[in-house]
DNA sequence: ATCGTTTATCGACTATAAACGATGAAGGGC
DNA sequence: GCCCTTCATCGTTTATAGTCGATAAACGAT
């Protein structure tokens, strides 16, 4: 039998390759794209929606914040695109979830770099 | 006798406070704040200069990066406003040197909002 | 097939960021 | 005093970001 997409197994596992040299100009952009992700309240605020319920539909984000969902939506995309969560169809609806890979490269990135 | 503001004395200790809650809200806006600071490129660029030398003067970090003067003005500026660095007069010339205290803060406020 | 729900995208607007050259201010050397 | 160096700021231009309302696309339910 199928399951139902519920509660926690609509964000599978990823198989996005976080590996990459964590010194040098390239270290240095792929920090600072991560950073530029990160550089709004309203997507630091996603994020840590998301971590603290694990996976989340797109209108329960909407509901928590004070912006229009056509801005989430937005902050979504640019998360997407850092590749920090991850978005799964669910019927009509979204769901969304942190991709954890992400998050540790970016700290063994801010690590790397700004060891002093 | 006064000594010449040399190798590594033109960036006294700051008494800069960095504390504050390190969840919430406000707690976010600052990460956020810190996150946008680093989301450029030269930015990274410049603080990790700093970070391997300790300190610097502006006219070096012009040398070493492929941009005008006063772009790389206005990027030290931004870092300033995020205090990561700091600046002291040395004669005609500025002195840069990082804030440890605002990496320090930094990578809290990391821990504290992104911990899984 | 139609309708309601959900979410992404579009279009428009405003605001912020990024870059540069030119100018200005402050200091040191002569 | 005058010049040279150094760096911040100004003014301008271009690009990106942020926001919203409106619309479109996808789906489930009836």
């Amino acid at each position: 039998m199928t399951t139902q997409p519920t509660d926690t197994d609509c964000c599978p596992p990823s198989d996005e390759d976080f590996s990459g040299p964590t010194q040098g100009k390239a270290a240095q952009e792929e920090f600072a794209d991560f950073a530029q992700a990160l550089g709004h309240p309203t997507r630091v605020a996603i994020l840590k929606i998301l971590i603290d319920r694990q996976e989340c539909i797109c209108g329960e984000l909407v509901d928590e914040l004070p912006v229009a969902q056509s801005t989430v939506s937005q902050h979504l995309k640019k998360l997407k695109e850092a590749r920090l969560i991850r978005g799964t169809v669910d019927g009509p609806r979204m769901c969304y979830c942190i991709e954890p890979a992400a998050l540790r490269r970016f700290r063994t990135l801010f690590e790397s770099i700004l060891k002093q």
